[in-house]
DNA sequence: GAATAGTTGACAAGATTAGTAAGTTAAGTG
DNA sequence: CACTTAACTTACTAATCTTGTCAACTATTC
């Protein structure tokens, strides 16, 4: 899993996207000039949202983009995956064998599932969850003590979103 | 919030150091040795942990690293911090002024907010938690029913996809 | 059927990051 | 003091990100 701008930019502009749902098929242009991100940086961006199945595209005069299922089903994950290509890298393999030390593959375990617990983090929140509960995440998030913690923070995570 | 594989270096590093925390100042080269990472790499990204005050170090032979504080008392989001300086991005300053539209700063906002758990996230994991809580994730790990799910998974960090 | 508004794809240049190489300084050791 | 070790620092190369430009291709509209 990695988090960057590109990333970043491509859930900005599928935000963007969500929240113009109702107003048929948006073009790029548009989300150019309210997102401030460039033309040609979108087009390849959602060239690889659409192979991602994440948005549909009609062409020609009234054309645009859509989401391509509904905002509650698409995760950010999703959208960072589609255009973030995460090569993965441990020079391991991830879990195979390294083991000229004690410590060698087991820190690189430990990345991993720290990883996976990013990953499933960022799958638990959709777009739609993102745009419409807004105020009660924020409370959710208040009010959990320091020893729920680790459940809270998977469940406002899932429920809650942000 | 940025997670770059520069960040994860770092903590793969740092992970390396709270496991071999009783062994000493540790070197770099060890470091390299063991976890795969370019020696002159190490060097940049530890004199920004260095700087971040997670560190202290000794010079001349029998120096090498260790970490300033427990690994208890060190977070995930700390480390990633020190190394990955993020400057902050969305054009309008992040909550300043940009209404051109009625979804434009929103977005913006709502990208914030998602860092903003994301870090949130990050936080409440330390590099201890990684290390110690690892041996007993294996084993709750394979215990768990599906309901207990949520909490053992953060607890563990085990499989969980990627 | 031509004009227009839009996507799609390829390519390349500039800017920023990631990563490497090599040299310098400080601290121990014989 | 000379020598070794290892932290520090600076300069450089490679990769990636981001923007720009140009040329198709497609559906709508006049």
């Amino acid at each position: 899993m990695r988090l960057t701008t590109k990333g970043r930019y491509a859930v900005t502009a599928m935000l963007d996207l969500a929240i113009h749902y109702k107003d048929g098929p948006i073009t790029l242009s548009d989300i150019s000039k309210r997102q401030g991100i460039s033309l040609s940086y979108l087009e390849q961006l959602f060239s690889k949202l659409r192979k991602g199945g994440l948005v549909d595209s009609a062409r020609g005069p009234g054309g645009g983009y859509r989401l391509s299922r509904s905002a509650g089903d698409i995760a950010v994950a999703d959208v960072i995956s589609a255009v973030d290509e995460s090569i993965d890298v441990t020079r391991c393999g991830g879990l195979s064998n390294c083991h000229g030390d004690g410590g060698t593959c087991l820190t690189h375990e430990l990345w991993h599932d720290l990883s996976g617990q990013i990953f499933k983090f960022l799958s638990e929140i959709s777009l739609g969850q993102l745009v419409e509960n807004r105020s009660i995440q924020t409370v959710a998030f208040r009010q959990r003590d320091k020893f729920e913690h680790a459940e809270a923070a998977l469940v406002v995570g899932s429920d809650a979103g942000l």
